[in-house]
DNA sequence: TATAGCCAAAGGTGTCATGTTTGCACCATC
DNA sequence: GATGGTGCAAACATGACACCTTTGGCTATA
């Protein structure tokens, strides 16, 4: 038996992972039709390897199989456009700016709502520590320690979802870290972090700690607003 | 070879939906293991055929496969709660309420973003089609024509998402669709349409007609208190 | 005697090759 | 146009290894 053949072996997850890329970056154009044999050729793996790769793929909407035909690959909107793998490619693809300016209206959205959330439901070590990180981030920001800062922010932001007591909030921890650490390459932030989001930041934690779920929104909205700003052009 | 085994066959997509709904539902908590063989036993279907439903409940984050152990079940925490496939399991099993309330919460909080963007770049169609759209639902409901009046109210809130031009928000149509129409199962919805509102929803579809963001916004919040007020208890 | 460390066997998934069945698109024929 | 045959490609089945990792027993040592 062969260890190594003259094509490229390559593993399961690397085979979805990269058909993946292609069909999200359009390499791969709707209505493709490729086939289980040709998947098996061009990665050099047997059947089974190549049926496993589709699976994934399947369910994450990207093509669908169909007997007699083959493999079709599907368009943007049967996409699983929240799952973590689509996502990824997606940030990784020529539609990155697209899907990044998407991913930010989306945190926006949801996370204007999860501090009210939080103010509700918050338990007092969670006001506690929001309140420590909103501190941490005026300091780090002013003496422009960027890197600190960012991880002070994401770790904000990730409680900040966590307090909601929503799992589908909870679930886009990942995305609000990806559009926060992404802001940098997109032009997206100033270099220096703006005296009025570091106090919206503050206002949003002693509205949190002050269970006052309305005051909460009005601070995050002046965050958000910020964003959004930089969103037009 | 054996057409019918003493164990009643089932196809692959039954096994993956049967696993599903036990896991989320709690049936099969966290940390349980089960083997191919156990599948393979249970549902009567060769290695293959369990290996493929296996890959899809894998892609969803509901377990994972291990060497030498098996097939570990995961916690909520790791699930994909945004894939459709696991947002129906969940609204099918004994949680359903708690996953209610939290699509209810994410509706809410792209809804609002989404009626900003909309207004922003919404096409004269759609426009024109919002405000038909909600003179008809004011015309049902003031006749109480219940099952026609949730169609328009169902097909208003798609239209609003498409037309936010994003594709995240796109994708979520079918879980509002979802949340409209299990409203009246979960008692959050008055039976008959409250004049308050039937006038948000024309107030909403004016705002984007005018291209006006802002009050687009301020009219949607009327729509989402009431739903929001009806969510405490 | 108790404990640490090591090694070998067992038991599970991962992968492969091959064969059989089934659905269905296409085409020739009526 | 209906309609039936034909071949293609996926769906499903089976059996055989390879490979990893857990477990438990064995040995050496304190």
């Amino acid at each position: 038996m062969p260890k190594n053949s003259a094509v490229a072996r390559v593993g399961r997850d690397a085979i979805s992972e990269t058909l993946g890329r292609e069909i999200v970056d359009g390499a791969l154009s709707p209505g493709t039709v490729l086939t289980l044999e040709s998947l098996q050729q061009r990665f050099g793996v047997s059947r089974t390897v190549a049926r496993d790769s589709v699976k994934v793929l399947e369910s994450h909407g990207l093509l669908y199989s169909k007997r007699r035909v083959g493999l079709v690959v599907t368009g943007t909107e049967h996409w699983s456009v929240f799952a973590p793998a689509v996502i990824a490619w997606r940030l990784a693809s020529r539609h990155a700016r697209t899907a990044f300016i998407e991913l930010t209206q989306l945190r926006i959205a949801v996370e204007t709502e999860a501090v009210a959330m939080a103010a509700l439901r918050r338990t007092e070590d969670q006001a506690r520590r929001l309140l420590d990180l909103a501190a941490s981030m005026r300091r780090l920001g002013e003496t422009e320690e960027v890197e600190e800062f960012m991880r002070a922010d994401v770790a904000f932001h990730r409680l900040l979802l966590a307090a909601g007591a929503n799992s589908m909030f909870a679930a886009l921890a990942e995305v609000v870290t990806e559009v926060l650490t992404g802001r940098a390459q997109h032009g997206l932030m100033p270099t220096r972090p703006m005296p009025e989001a570091l106090d919206a930041h503050e206002g949003v934690a002693r509205a949190i700690a002050d269970q006052d779920p309305e005051a909460a929104r009005r601070q995050m909205e002046i965050l958000v607003d910020e964003v959004r700003s930089a969103l037009e052009q």
